[in-house]
DNA sequence: ACTGAAAGTGCGTGACC
DNA sequence: GGTCACGCACTTTCAGT
């Protein structure tokens, strides 16, 4: 896979605006505008950039509770059971299998108290979880892309 | 605020791909593509969406190692401290407050393993830092944006 | 192999109904 | 919100280095 300075460059450019124009782009980094489509075609079948899309806030749409919830499982609960559970709640906006005492970590979104507490519970109320511990975010500090620079 | 039913399909098939045609997004919802931008418009202006951008894989840019860090603090760090040494840190991609034991929970890209190490020191160095507690994250299972829906 | 240039199609954009 | 018209962007093809 090729990955030079003016593919990062672009990269940058277009986490900050995919809507700037090839030849906007190109100008910016000393390209034409040809080159630089060529460049992002071959970055999204590289695998690189792996969607266009929109970011959204969601303090805007209504979800002013964040939390993270560490869910402690049953011996040999396998991953694909912890997905599954997660992908039915609309709320849950991470999941990852961890190392440590907890086996997953899970990000929520809710609309508020209340409603954080009712996710709560219909992740605890899956046969697999023993039990959780669950941590709210009091103010988001940094949220940002990956780092494109090795 | 508005935020209709149409709003919602408009900004679910933007997420999926920000790169569709007001045109064929308006055939979609049964609107004409004015109408749509309009719309897209009014979203971006209301704040509900905050930019275009792209998606990246951290695995295709080289961060195989990802982690959370729980920092323990020294009493009365102002958060802003907190803020400011997480943005020195290119391998930090999130970081917030939060409830709990812990001061803050910081979410971490590194390229390998003793990467992951250097940064964890480098975090454990600053003077408000009093311990940290790492995770590692061992498979994802979910990463999706904030639901559109209420 | 990768770049720049040119051409035709389609799209974003704004004014008007 | 729909329709229309203008200008620009995207996309492909072709040729140069």
């Amino acid at each position: 896979m090729r990955w030079d300075p003016l593919d990062e460059k672009i990269v940058t450019l277009l986490v900050a605006d995919s809507r700037r124009s090839f030849a906007e782009l190109g100008t910016e980094v000393g390209l034409s505008a040809s080159a630089v489509k060529r460049r992002v075609d071959r970055l999204r079948a590289d695998g690189v950039i792996t969607a266009f899309t929109v970011r959204l806030d969601p303090a805007a749409l209504g979800w002013t509770v964040e939390g993270y919830v560490e869910l402690y499982c049953r011996p040999s609960t396998p991953p694909a059971a912890i997905r599954r559970a997660c992908a039915g709640l609309a709320e849950v906006v991470d999941a990852s299998t961890v190392s440590g005492d907890a086996d997953a970590l899970v990000r929520i979104l809710a609309a508020d108290m209340r409603h954080f507490e009712q996710v709560l519970e219909q992740i605890g109320a899956e046969g697999f979880v023993e039990r959780t511990k669950s941590v709210l975010v009091l103010s988001p500090l940094i949220r940002r892309p990956p780092p494109t620079m090795h």
